[in-house]
DNA sequence: TTGTACGCGTTATCAG
DNA sequence: CTGATAACGCGTACAA
């Protein structure tokens, strides 16, 4: 017994399939002749086959989320972002996470041409030249969270990230540290290398001596590797704050230090970035930098649509500014 | 410019597109003619169209996991779960989170009718006839993450949760305890029942005295609720022991008793369920029932594979026992 | 082993 | 305003 069709529809309301079809577009039709469709619609329960309807019009009602992993908090929040949008939309969320390698990045990259999708919202964790050319030659509607690599036109979100950094250094300084230590992720990753880069570029600005000792990279960017990290690094005795590569990786530094007996923020000041719901859950609570995931998750898909309403408009490239939100651990 | 079809590939390679759709999908073909096929996809680039095989073949590849909130840690870790087995396997991964109303788990119900998924991972936080119904009229394979309503016939994997409780109160006895409370969420979702029946069940096993007032219930399941209705709890100074209805919640808890300077576990044992990431990085660490909310989404998909590849077979009834992870709230 | 031709359910064109 | 019909791209009988 299969679902019914458009035709078992027309049959039962003694109409042709044109009609129905038009019915359920919204298109004119007598009154009589609507009336006598919605009820054959009603009564068999039909519901146009999406793939059907899908291969006749080029359009699969799907957009495709793309990124590493979604055991990122930050991810986490932008996934909803992004649901929210799409949500009050007719199109449906379909998730590609837990590509970790570039490899996959890419195989993920080259499905896209099966057209299960009519746009694609992806945040590279790696930068790669393969991937940047696979991107640029969808023929779907792209936008991208975080950098663009150079040579890339599409929609754009990003988060300036080195200010991020400012904020977090300025702030410590006011509080008179002066010896800041960064607890980041990989540096071959995209935001291990912005917060790397901000972070010299920052603490440079300030006036602040900076040594490549101050700077320790974790394996990942897990409450675990930061913990693991920093109990090894060199510098913990003469750092008097410490800016980590993200909320999990601060309540991993945070663990470390209270098991050490370190006062936080007495002896070490520690921020944390995301803002995540985590920085308010910890003790102390966590200075964190809110790089508004969930709103560049929005903002994302919102440009999606519109780009996909109007295909010919030129590329927009929105940067949102970060917030610090100062809490107790500084 | 188009997409290259299976004709242009035929084309290309100067043989019909049976051959080339035999080739692709892996039937015998003479050597010359599969080279020669390989060629032209290759060269062209051919990615097979989506619909048009799904509308053929009545297969969409695609797996639909339904859901309340993203925002929970416990449904994070189940769609990872989830997505770990989908990644090994043909399927995508749709996921139609944020349907916080029944109405809206209904909407979503009905427009799985449009066949645009093979099967169902759902996981209703609410019960409801008319959702119950609807489940079982569906045509695809269904499995239910939860607790399963009476006369639905589908697939479940679901924990015994009030041996979670168990575990819980029985470990606070161990240590004497003896005036438990229970923080629990909205006693209208599935788990808030599940777990405020458990409580009682197992707090007269233990021949615990239990009044009413001892259980309270937040708004919902998330940290900041759970501040606040604790922040009202009439005995407060009377109980030794309190459960929380997750992790989150026992966050805002152990931050609330913080605020008031109640010593845990000094005065007060608490102890959370899911056993998230975070019940290590809160302070005091947290001892947790681990719901096994990750495995709980393996064993789902799992189940959802297995049920398409034998359509024919009995329905399965995995249940999954928590575990209680000791930690220094307790 | 290979090719031709049909049908999956829908939308859209075109003639009435 | 309505109905017949031709695609959309693919898989697969069936014939060669």
């Amino acid at each position: 017994m299969r679902s019914p069709t458009i035709s078992s529809v027309a049959l039962h309301a003694g109409v042709s399939v044109a009609s129905v079809s038009r019915v359920m577009n919204g298109f004119a039709a007598r009154p009589e002749t609507e009336s006598r469709v919605r009820a054959a619609i009603a009564d068999l329960g039909y519901q146009p086959n999406s793939a059907a309807r899908a291969l006749k019009v080029r359009e699969s009602d799907q957009i495709c989320l793309s990124f590493a992993d979604i055991g990122n908090p930050a991810y986490v929040s932008m996934t909803r972002g992004v649901g929210r949008v799409l949500h009050e939309s007719k199109y449906r969320l379909v998730l590609a996470s837990s590509f970790s390698t570039v490899g996959e990045i890419i195989q993920q990259l080259e499905s896209m041409g099966r057209g299960y999708a009519d746009g694609l919202i992806i945040s590279p964790i790696y930068s790669d030249p393969k991937i940047t050319e696979l991107i640029s030659q969808l023929k779907m509607p792209v936008v991208l969270i975080g950098t663009l690599p150079t040579g890339l036109d599409v929609d754009n979100v990003h988060i300036d990230s080195s200010l991020g950094i400012k904020l977090a250094a300025t702030h410590l300084k006011e509080r008179g540290r002066s010896k800041i230590g960064l607890l980041n992720g990989p540096l071959n990753t995209n935001p291990g290398r912005r917060r790397s880069d901000g972070f010299r570029k920052v603490l440079k600005n300030l006036r602040l001596e900076i040594v490549e000792e101050q700077m320790i990279q974790a394996d990942d960017f897990t409450s675990q590797s930061a913990y693991e990290a920093i109990s090894r690094y060199p510098l913990i005795s003469e750092i008097d704050a410490l800016i980590c590569g993200n909320d999990l990786m601060a309540a991993g530094a945070l663990r470390f230090l209270s098991e050490l007996g370190i006062d936080v923020p007495g002896k070490i000041a520690v921020v944390g970035i995301d803002n995540t719901e985590l920085a308010s859950l910890v003790k102390p609570t966590l200075t964190s930098v809110d790089l508004l995931a969930e709103s560049r998750g929005e903002l994302a898909a919102n440009l999606l649509l519109d780009r996909i309403a109007n295909p010919k408009r030129a590329s927009k490239k929105i940067v949102v500014q970060p917030k610090l939100i100062v809490r107790s651990s500084t």
